[in-house]
DNA sequence: GTCTATAGGCAGATAGAC
DNA sequence: GTCTATCTGCCTATAGAC
């Protein structure tokens, strides 16, 4: 008990970053407003563009965060999972507990926003697909290698099946506010890959 | 030559609707306003409420023109194509030619927004999706019956994954403005419903 | 049907006091 | 760091003339 402590976790910052995130991530970029954030910590807008200066400011800051923890996230499966099938079902985790909190990956909604971003955003949306897609091909590959996983054409390929396959998942299943009807579809995507069909 | 035409084609409220479709599968439907609408076709936007009184009523609109035509399109499918591959093929391509168009799916586009949405919107979301699936599980249990496809699960199961494929792969091909990748994640898609895998 | 004019509200953003 | 106060611009929407 270092450090005398607000009502919520966090600095300041940290605190408009969780706000806005799930805003975000439920709303869409377009769909919400510094006012918004603003009520929900109970300090002014101006306090707001203090911390961020502008929209776009906020916006980079949180993609940058999100796709850090992101990667954190993909380095431990990396550590603690051998096989490639066991990763694969760990990543889709990765996204159900997203859909759970019945938000949208925060790249997935910021790419169907995609033309009206702000500059700056745009590039760090296409990095976390990037950074998504090399970790899973690597895994494909291995895991085509060691015999554990079976599918045609490239890893790289059957990497972006399974990123835009999540992301699509996602997108549809939340307005049916149904976890059930992703992890549905996540196991027949897995299971297209395994050996024994 | 019967009526005569102003520059575009249609009356005003076809134009309006095209003009807005467009908008809203580009920008997302809290990504364009009025103004863009009016501006596009040099009318004022007291013009526009006069035929869409407000913008929820212009979105319900324009679900409703855009499942009629997918609907449409579907019939066209099963009228015109025996198997079913060429019938799963043929749906890979209906979303692809929007994706060429820099677009996405429109009722793709609103399920990100889907909690912004005003009444009658949502539902109407939810009733495209339902259409895409029922159709594609009767094509896909039509497909395994006759010995043309084979896939684990109900095809109930394998409709949601098609339609979450499709709707995710053209969701992240699109910031890329990369067609080919979209259609390399169909190819990859289905390669895994044929039976010589 | 389309216009001018305008209402009323909310957006992102800034200056300057404390 | 957070506030009050304010600005400018855009948003959806309406009244009423033509």
């Amino acid at each position: 008990m270092a450090t005398t402590r607000q009502r919520p976790a966090g600095d300041t910052a940290t605190r408009i970053l969780d706000v806005a995130e799930r805003l975000v991530q439920s709303r869409g970029f377009n769909g919400f407003s510094y006012a918004d954030i603003a009520a929900e910590l109970e300090i002014t807008t101006a306090s707001l563009h203090y911390h961020f200066p502008g929209k776009g400011e906020l916006g980079r800051a949180l993609i940058g965060r999100y796709a850090a923890r992101f990667s954190d996230a993909l380095d431990v499966i990396d550590d603690e999972l051998p096989d490639a099938l066991a990763k694969l079902v760990a990543y889709g985790n990765l996204y159900a507990a997203v859909l759970r909190e019945k938000r949208l990956c925060l790249c997935g909604m910021l790419a169907a926003e995609y033309h009206t971003l702000p500059e700056g955003m745009r590039e760090a949306v296409l990095a976390f697909f990037d950074t998504n897609e090399k970790w899973l091909a690597h895994v494909l590959r291995e895991g085509r290698e060691a015999g554990a996983l079976r599918f045609g054409g490239t890893p790289e390929g059957a990497a972006r099946m399974i990123v835009g396959g999540l992301e699509g998942a996602m997108l549809v299943a939340r307005p049916y506010d149904d976890v059930a009807r992703f992890e549905e579809v996540v196991q027949q995507l897995l299971g297209g890959l395994t050996i024994n069909v």
